[in-house]
DNA sequence: GAAGTTGATTAAAAAATGTTTACCGTGACT
DNA sequence: AGTCACGGTAAACATTTTTTAATCAACTTC
């Protein structure tokens, strides 16, 4: 499944919590949807750990020895350092108030024990897009062929062009790097996302599919073969 | 263009610092980025430009002769007139504890001097869009239907459409975004709430509804499908 | 100009994505 | 208690898109 856009490598996730079987499973499980993780039992190993590498999000536990989560995570927004890696607070089934404290304290979601492996990487999703900076919704226009991604419409001379998702996004990077040559494998990382295996010949389809798609318009003449390197979008 | 999410005009924002080098620097860079800008040097001379030009947004400096920037963010957040101006406090690296005092106060962010103008613009940004657009209670009028907020009713040339909590508030979402797509997982946290979790189908479930109660009238075709991305608002 | 490469085109299979219906639980109101 | 409207979930169904594979055309090289 083509989840997650134009990513390299995926985030990074902390998980801090004292019981080892809990740390196991959520690690394994976040591990096996592709996010890297790192592991910490107490606050001291989770303070050496992020100077080490930064993660992206922090799983803490509620009750931990030594110092309580939410303390721990009230310190982590008062560091300029750390203030911006969004938390999940994980929490046990009836300690509702200190659910709201948690957010309130700097939290941005929490996680109540038990829960399902499914409701866990909803919500590390959904915080991690919340946070994430989509700074790929400018919009782009070349001779009249405007491709705004807010809106997800592609218009040639006030004309709407309808389009494909794939063909969109092709588009959209050729477009945002024009000039310029790709090989079909580099257009299969950047635009279909690294690791993702398919054959290098669906790249000519698709961009047969873009240029019939922008015939109509006079805009495929844009899309250069290069013969024996890959392709190009170019006004000249 | 989009009209309600696209400004004309992009947002106004006060610069509150005695420094006049920082503040020079600060209106230089935020001016480039397209934003008009009000300075004041004081507590004294920021008061009487808000009075005269409501920003959207005020910079304000901890350290301030007269009152201190804290106490004068407290003050501002008592004035129903302030109140929802959203704040950033420029705080100097070692006041740590000053930090949290400031977020406690009511600032939305702070900024550590000294601090990059990328970093500046990217907080400015992130800032206004949390506080943008959120102009509930407003009727909303697109061709013929109509959505009234405050008693809660939707007409579709004067008849009255009989609608559900839900998709009441989904309608509003959308024809105060309108143009722009939304993911299932924005529309969730736009709709539902930041930390709700449900399934994402959930949001098809009521788009189907949604589509189904306007159907009669008509405006079904203004609740677009953008395949891959979302759901998207529009009249055309 | 023949053989080998490389790209273009097409059609069919496979996968992804969206739509619709049905069902169940909950809470409000009789 | 019973009814009813509403929201969430799941599953069946429908549609579109993508991928693969196969064939044809164009260009290169010797």
């Amino acid at each position: 499944m083509p989840e997650t856009e134009l990513r390299t490598t995926k985030d990074k996730i902390l998980i801090v919590e004292d019981e080892e079987a809990i740390r196991g499973m959520l690690g394994y499980a976040l591990m096996k949807e592709g996010y890297r993780c790192d592991e910490a039992a107490d606050v001291e190993q989770a303070r050496t750990t992020i100077q080490s590498d930064r993660p992206n999000l922090i799983l803490l536990d509620w009750m931990l020895p030594g110092m309580s989560g939410i303390d721990y995570a009230r310190r982590l927004r008062t560091v300029p350092e750390t203030k911006d890696i969004p938390i999940i607070m994980l929490t046990a089934k009836g300690e509702e108030s200190d659910k709201v404290r948690g957010l309130e304290t700097g939290a941005d979601d929490y996680i109540t024990k038990p829960f399902s492996t499914k409701e866990l990487l909803a919500r590390v999703k959904a915080v991690l897009r919340r946070y994430s900076n989509d700074n790929d919704s400018e919009v782009i226009e070349v001779n009249g062929l405007i491709l705004d991604p807010e809106t997800y419409r592609v218009t040639a001379n006030e004309q709407h062009i309808e389009i494909s998702p794939t063909e969109f996004k092709l588009l959209h990077f050729f477009i945002g790097h024009p000039e310029r040559v790709y090989s079909r494998s580099q257009l299969l990382d950047q635009v279909w996302g690294e690791n993702v295996y398919v054959e290098e010949r669906t790249v000519d389809v698709h961009i047969r599919r873009l240029r019939k798609t922008l015939e109509p318009f006079g805009f495929d003449k844009y899309i250069q073969t290069v013969r024996s390197v890959g392709y190009r979008f170019s006004t000249h």
